[in-house]
DNA sequence: TGGGAAATGATGGGGGTCAATGGGATTTGA
DNA sequence: TCAAATCCCATTGACCCCCATCATTTCCCA
């Protein structure tokens, strides 16, 4: 299942969001009922993603060299402040004041689709942002190489940096 | 199964457009009973994909190097603007106000089968711009050189490798 | 081959259901 | 014992199921 489309919900006083009915399936596999959240380090934004794949993450690191300063820095970022979070009986989580802060939400919060994983953004500033990104897009005359069709992928094939099927 | 030829359905007033029986017969494998939709970049107009060609241009984003500016442009243009929708029981679809507005479309929606995708027009611009497109095809004296066929088609050989865009 | 019947696809619309939201009550943990 | 987290229930409005009708195409048989 992919994450896929933005999907604007509001914040309420008690800190709570909804989390997208739509993310919800993509997850009701998952063993753990809820999502996990860190702080992007290259955007204002969330990032949002399932425990298994928060675990792909925790494997990729043990495979980098252990004492690298970019294994370090990774697992600060990444493990060292992500937040797990349960839903409510209404498929809510509650939004960590730290992570509010960090991401500049307001009142509303948008969930955005990246296909394993997504982004949680203020939508005022999501908003321009995507608008430039299509722009760049389009100048760019950016295509994507599509790969050659494989059985239905199911998320669990380790992400080594291989270079294999370079179609 | 691919999409062809040109379909033009009416937009009720509840914004239900009926699904051309032949798309959704060239779907009815797919596990999700609907489509998905994104703006074009290039057009005035939206592109239509299956559950699993959505699937592909995730997992295409995913060998792109997951931190590179590229990368992160298609996802946003592409993951994060598609709409996920789903049938109702007639084969319909509602399409988003946000669409219906990106495209210019008023009371028709033509449906133009691409091989592998298809896309959404406003027949009024739909049919100048094809127009055109066949003169230019034509003054140039355009041919299509033919992949060999690759042995005796039953269809259920996985698909060889394609250039196809996502345009 | 023509015409009428039947099947199928497209369109219109009513109403029930459920996801999103708000807020009170209860429990938990420090 | 207080504050925060969780549970529970109410509200509302968008979406989806259902059915009825209309338009085409297909089929069948004279």
């Amino acid at each position: 299942m992919l994450f896929t489309g933005t999907h604007i919900h509001k914040l309420d006083r008690k800190g709570r969001v909804s989390v997208p009915k739509r993310f919800r399936a993509a997850l009701e596999r998952e063993e753990f009922a809820g999502i996990y959240l860190y702080q992007s380090h290259k955007e204002s934004a969330l990032e949002g993603c399932s425990e298994s794949h928060m675990e792909r993450i925790a494997a990729s690191l043990d495979e980098l060299d252990m004492f690298s300063d970019e294994a370090d820095d990774l697992a600060d970022t990444i493990l060292g402040s992500s937040h797990m979070l349960p839903y409510d009986g209404e498929g809510r989580i509650i939004l960590p004041a730290e992570l509010i802060e960090y991401a500049r939400i307001e009142d509303q919060v948008a969930f955005v689709g990246r296909g394993r994983t997504f982004r949680l953004w203020n939508p005022d500033i999501f908003t321009p942002l995507q608008d430039a990104s299509r722009t760049r897009t389009l100048n760019r005359g950016a295509t994507l190489k599509l790969k050659p069709m494989t059985e239905p992928s199911n998320g669990t094939r380790p992400r080594a940096p291989t270079e294999e099927d370079a179609s």
